[in-house]
DNA sequence: GCCAATTACGAGCTGCGTAAAAATG
DNA sequence: CATTTTTACGCAGCTCGTAATTGGC
């Protein structure tokens, strides 16, 4: 069995290419690093390094003994970070999301749940990861997770409405294209992960004037320019329903309808009722 | 950094159960155990034990820890071997095959490149990981190898014959089908690799027999029974050429041909005129 | 003569075993 | 009373640092 930190030693080597170095940087001195050496060709049976008095250098056994090192030593600590992160679940339930949506609802039942909900959107490449190295317990996307370990449930739509001045022309339409708002300046909050994509994509000339949270409920309340909204309950500050002077119109594209999925480990427990009651108080529009 | 005798611990405490039945299979007392365990609570500052003063079991933290380091312990026991490996292949060129048809031209040209051939056939799945294991640093097989750590190069055709009675109505044939070779009884070698599954597949109602390298000459000159042979110089002892009894007849279907593919790692050099060479002196049919 | 690797030697740490204690059933 | 875990204590081995040696540019 070989020891880490010989591995450790070998790799820092076959970065620093001197036993000085490599001694220096690891805080101790070179004598150590030569027995160090010596000891793990021994251990392994393989020559590693070419030598001349006042010479070393790795063969090309060394150059691969070395890089599949690294390999071990990073997972080695992955090891520790995961633990961390398995234990931390067990007392508290991680919650992710690629979408903004579901936070509100979901910090509503937080307490009960003991949850805590990523501040930050995760990016759609890292949702899981982010399961299996146990960061969060369940990640909420808009996209089914494909991976054998994961499963996917499917919790509800999100539908996009735009919020319109009530003296618009089109602010007595029962629903809106994208192609309808054409043109337009909006108002937008900043952090609204794929939203972001798919509105700029989809509606031609639009102007968006991204806003963090404080800044848009102020804009909202004295301009007039359109904002969007959903089904779901908005994160926007001190602001619940769209104002007396705008109109909600739903967005008819079927683009501007995403489905929800929670997504988990298959080796997870979730909290039992989570998804149903999810799915119970999930706003219809 | 976590020293790997604590990880070996943990893992086999996940398997027996008891410190006691721990300490007893890894060779030491079980103080050592008790001290092990909780030097590896505060080195990965997690509970992974839930004790009673006679009694001790592991958390489910403690259990995927002992997962993960289970893992972990497994590619040390890797890393070990493919070091070795690798290096062994500094010195030697090692090949394999999942089919046998190289054999022989590679034998004659093993003393040059110094090379040693596999004695057993691989199997298909195990191709990959022969070469990303480095035990064999070029494995020949009849299909091309997709992974975007090897290059697959074509060699060749192997084409399959049948060598018949000369006195049989189907000997003066230019080629044969496997329909046509329907209801016969055959010799066949035992190794074949993929043409048995082959032969089984597509000739109708035949019986093989099935027969040792030694065996198989003998029976080849003292019987009428058909038997196969194919483009590549064949591996039965002291059989050249087909004895003058036989006709040698090609089989014209499509799956009598295979193309051989040369497969081995994209950082691994061969020797620069191996493939050349081969392609140079393969036997067209 | 300076620099890098190696060897020699002594010291301190650490993991191990023995022995003993505590608790459970 | 047997079994299991834990604590106490002393020893042995191992890794480290200091100091000295060797060889190259």
């Amino acid at each position: 069995m070989i020891p880490v930190y010989l591995l450790q030693e070998l790799v820092t080597f076959a970065d620093k290419r001197t036993l000085a170095a490599t001694a220096d940087t690891l805080h101790v001195t070179q004598p150590s690093i030569t027995r160090g050496m010596q000891k793990l060709e021994t251990l392994l049976d393989v020559q590693l390094f070419e030598r001349q008095p006042n010479k070393i250098w790795l063969t090309k056994t060394g150059e691969y003994a070395a890089q599949q090192a690294k390999q071990l030593l990073d997972l080695q600590a992955d090891l520790q970070v995961k633990v961390k992160n398995f234990d931390h679940q067990q007392r508290q339930l991680m919650i992710g999301m690629t979408i903004p949506g579901p936070r509100k609802l979901l910090q509503s039942y937080s307490s009960w749940l003991n949850a805590e909900i990523d501040s930050q959107l995760l990016d759609n490449k890292n949702v899981v990861s982010t399961l299996k190295d146990h960061v969060d317990s369940v990640v909420f996307t808009n996209f089914k997770v494909l991976d054998p370990a994961v499963t996917a449930v499917f919790i509800g739509h999100e539908n996009l409405s735009v919020n319109i001045d009530q003296f618009t022309f089109q602010a007595n339409q029962k629903t809106i294209t994208f192609q309808e708002l054409r043109g337009r300046t909006f108002i937008v909050y900043s952090d609204i992960g794929p939203w972001r994509d798919l509105i700029q994509r989809e509606i031609p000339d639009a102007k968006f004037m991204y806003q963090s949270s404080d800044a848009l409920s102020e804009l909202i309340a004295h301009s007039h320019y359109p904002y969007f909204t959903t089904n779901l309950p908005t994160r926007i500050n001190g602001l619940k329903e769209a104002p007396r002077n705008r109109v909600r119109i739903p967005i008819s594209d079927s683009q501007a309808s995403m489905s929800i999925y929670a997504n988990y480990l298959k080796t997870t427990q979730l909290p039992a009722n989570l998804i149903a009651t999810l799915k119970r108080d999930w706003p219809q529009n």
